[in-house]
DNA sequence: CGCATTTTTGATCAAGTTCAATATCAGTGG
DNA sequence: CCACTGATATTGAACTTGATCAAAAATGCG
């Protein structure tokens, strides 16, 4: 059961139980992938969408000489790339970065529920539509911001993200991310991460320790970083199209 | 007429004379936006589509303290933000680089396209998923490329979205852009803008005056930026769509 | 022509990189 | 339980890319 990604999808709107069993049964195959292991690479033909059901993955891309771009994080309940199918090739990889469990939504699975339901599609769109929004924040992050900055956003996006599909142990979540993994999200280098991780640390922005964040006061990690939540539009903004609770 | 906008859904498939009536009927008002001024801004109730008939414009951010960046520039043919309607304000502005004429897009409009219509609503899906790619490209380029770079990269990415809607002339083409707002985009200095211009000049890749950009050897440019056309998805992937000669 | 915008130049400075070494940690097998 | 291994984190020192500040030159336009 896509348990996380409907949590995701009724941040948008209140879902009714039809509309869950249409997504339920768009699942068509689940699948393990050990970490390190690509989902999906660059150059591939991309027949089917990926919701990534548990654990952590990446976009990423390499430049010609190696150097290599981490493009986006994926959570639990995080939909890899609604319509991805229409494009010949992928342009980048995914990579599990835990091991991950993820479900496989067919084309025509997906193409069904966009005729049926429309309280679904609007959701999905939402969805898609936020996925751009936090692209779009990471190339306003890369560009102006400073590396404590950058670290301090990316924190608190997570911290967000995670609290939304119930991933959050009051001020803190689990981050499995590797000092070089956060250097390639972020454009910097592993040792700077390092020392900028300190910076926040001695600053009591954050606590990081045996693959735990937290967190303890959010608005000061968001004043410092300059981090403005709305561009991931979390605040039930479809709430006008909620299924009654009688459905 | 929203010519170059049919030109480049034609870049993914063809279009029969009703595809085409179908977006010329979609468009509900036409306006003309002086330079400078905002198309939409951050905070804004979002209820139509804007297409870009004609001029440049650039989605952008500000920072609290003044900082900005451009997020992505438009140029004619190129269309706002799909689906945004479904948002309940805007987490960014839209503003007027060129004066610009546009066409607004209704949502009831493009809700019977997307009921009506399975080839345009394929073009248009296309149509997103190469906006996200590019947006996915600029975060690699801004993460990754060095000056130099970035300008190379960002030069090569234009001309071809340019000569996808036919305004480039042979090697060279428009490029109403200023200094500072290069620098916005690609997250430098406007000072090390004009001296990255200048190692471009120097070294034989580029001509650029009087807001004109002249690419004397593609190849040459693409090879110092490690550019990759990959992402933009122009060598007419949807072709089995295509609508056949007679419609 | 005159004014505002844009481009160019010079000098100094700071953020972040690179390289290389060391320390720590998690897991594995004995 | 401990020693071993590979991965990850930390530190130091030298270096480089690009930023900042400030002024001058060029350009465009009414």
């Amino acid at each position: 059961m896509p348990h996380y990604f409907i949590r995701k999808l009724e941040q948008f709107t209140k879902l009714s139980c039809d509309d869950r069993q249409a997504l339920e049964n768009a699942v068509c195959k689940r699948r393990t992938i050990a970490k390190h292991a690509d989902i999906i690479s660059e150059g591939d033909d991309p027949h089917h969408v990926n919701l990534i059901l548990d654990g952590w993955a990446c976009r990423y891309k390499h430049l010609d000489d190696g150097r290599r771009q981490i493009i986006s994080l994926f959570v639990p309940g995080d939909l890899c790339d609604s319509h991805v199918y229409l494009l010949r090739e992928m342009d980048h990889s995914i990579v599990a970065l835990t091991p991950v469990r993820l479900a496989e939504i067919s084309r025509a699975a997906l193409e069904q529920v966009a005729n049926d339901n429309v309280r679904v599609t609007k959701a999905l769109w939402w969805n898609t539509l936020v996925t751009v929004a936090v692209q779009r924040e990471w190339t306003v992050n890369l560009g102006q911001r400073t590396a404590l900055e950058r670290l301090g956003h990316l924190f608190c996006e997570l911290f967000l993200r995670l609290r939304g599909v119930g991933l959050t142990d009051g001020p803190s979540y689990e981050l499995p991310l590797t000092q070089v993994e956060l250097a390639d999200a972020l454009g910097l280098s592993n040792v700077h991460i390092n020392r900028t991780l300190q910076d926040l640390r001695r600053a009591g922005l954050i606590v990081l320790k045996g693959g735990r964040l937290t967190i303890p006061d959010f608005d000061a990690l968001q004043r410092a970083s300059l981090f403005n939540p709305n561009y991931l539009h979390i605040d039930r903004e479809g709430r006008h199209f909620d299924a009654d609770g009688s459905v």
